[in-house]
DNA sequence: AACCTGAACAACCGCGGTGTT
DNA sequence: AAACACCGCGGTTGTTCAGGT
C-alpha cells in the first residue's frame, strides 16, 4: 500500500549545514542530478532528511542562485507581483530566476514589508506607481533597510562588516566559498554524465518565463561594485562549478528543459510585466494582455 | 566590557496537491 | 478506489551578528 517511508525520523540531523554535507550533497547530485530526494540521503549517507537535501539544494547550492543585495529592479519586480500574486513566493520566484523564493520571502518580510508600512504611512497614496516610487528611486544597487538606503555609505560599510568576503555578501556562503575551493575544478574534471540541473527550482518549473534562458547568469541587473565585470556572480563562478560551463554548454547537455515554445512565449510575457512595472499609462492594458496570454502562455497572475 | 535589541537569513514545520502501489 | 508517501510551497522559528545602551 503505497510508498515506503521517505526516511526514518529517528536519527536525523537538524541545524545549519556543514561544508562538508555540501560537499557531499553537491557531488551527489553532480552524479545523479537534482530530484529523487528520497535516494540522496540513503545513497550519500548523509544523516538528514530529504526534505532537507532539497531546500539545501534549492535555496544554497544550486546553480545560477544570486544572493543578497537586491536591486531596485528587482524589488519593484517583488512589490508588484507581490501586490498582484499574494505571498505565491514560488510563482514571485518565477520571475526572478536568480532568487530563490525563500530569498525572496525572507527579503519581503525583513525589508519590503517595512518599506512599504513606511511609505504607505508617509502618503496617502494608494497607487502602485506611487508604490514603486519608494523602491526604484535610483538605478543603484538597494542593500538594506529603508533608514540605511538613506545612507548609502554607512550602509556599504555595515555590510562590509557583515560581509567581509567582500564579493560573497553572505558569512555563511563565505563558509561556503571555502567547500568551492574543495571542490575547484571537480566539475570541470568529469565529462558532464548526466546535464546540469535547471537554474530554477524544480517546483513550477514548467511555468518559468525563462527570461535569457541560454545564460541564465546575465539576467536581470548585475550587482555593482564589485570589480569583477559579472557583478556578485563572481562569487558563484567559484561556488558553482556548473556555471563555469558556458550558456552553449547547458543547451548541449539539454539545457534546461524548458519547452522551447514555451520560452518564446514566456519572453514576451515577462516585457510585458516590466512594462506594466515601470509604466503607469500602460499598466492596465497589460494587465488585459496578461490576461489575453492566460491560454497560451505559462504562467498568469490571476488574482485580480 | 557586558548585556540587550533588532536585523538578516538559513532552516524547519505543517499542509495540500500529486503520484505510486 | 483507497491508502500512503513524495514533493513543493508558505509560514514560522532559530541562530548569528552588529549596533546601541
Amino acid at each position: 500500500m503505497g510508498r515506503p517511508p521517505c526516511c526514518d525520523k529517528v536519527g536525523i540531523k537538524k541545524g545549519p549545514w556543514t561544508p562538508e554535507e555540501d560537499i557531499i550533497l553537491v557531488s551527489y547530485i553532480r552524479e545523479n542530478g537534482p530530484g529523487n530526494w528520497r535516494s540522496v540521503p540513503i545513497n550519500t549517507g548523509l544523516m538528514r532528511c530529504s526534505k532537507s537535501c532539497r531546500l539545501r539544494w534549492t535555496n544554497y547550492l544550486r546553480p545560477g542562485i544570486k544572493r543578497g543585495n537586491f536591486t531596485a529592479h528587482e524589488e519593484g519586480i517583488i512589490v508588484h507581483l507581490q501586490s498582484v500574486l499574494g505571498n505565491r513566493w514560488a510563482a514571485i520566484a518565477s520571475y526572478l530566476p536568480q532568487r530563490t523564493d525563500n530569498d525572496i520571502k525572507n527579503y519581503w518580510n525583513t525589508h519590503l514589508k517595512k518599506k512599504l508600512l513606511a511609505a504607505n504611512s508617509s502618503s496617502s497614496s494608494s497607487s502602485i506607481s506611487k508604490r514603486h516610487a519608494v523602491f526604484a528611486d535610483d538605478s543603484t544597487t538597494v542593500v538594506s533597510s529603508g533608514a540605511a538606503s538613506n545612507k548609502p555609505e554607512v550602509t556599504q560599510m555595515a555590510i562590509a562588516r557583515r560581509y567581509p568576503f567582500a564579493d560573497c555578501p553572505s558569512s555563511y556562503a563565505s563558509s561556503v566559498n571555502n567547500i568551492s575551493k574543495l571542490l575547484d575544478g571537480f566539475m570541470m574534471k568529469t565529462t558532464s554524465p548526466s546535464p546540469p540541473p535547471p537554474p530554477y527550482g524544480d517546483a513550477a518549473y514548467d511555468v518559468k518565463p525563462a527570461v535569457e534562458v541560454g545564460n541564465p547568469l546575465t539576467s536581470f541587473d548585475r550587482m555593482s561594485g564589485t570589480g569583477t565585470g559579472d557583478g556578485e556572480m563572481a562569487c558563484y563562478d567559484v561556488l558553482h562549478p556548473y556555471q563555469q560551463q558556458p550558456a552553449s554548454s547547458f543547451m548541449e547537455h539539454g539545457g534546461y528543459d524548458v519547452d522551447e515554445s514555451k520560452q518564446l512565449n514566456q519572453a514576451p510575457l515577462l516585457s510585458l510585466i516590466e512594462d506594466w512595472l515601470f509604466d503607469e499609462a500602460a499598466a492596465e492594458q497589460v494587465v488585459a494582455d496578461l490576461m489575453d496570454m492566460s491560454d497560451s502562455c505559462c504562467f498568469v497572475p490571476m488574482m485580480f
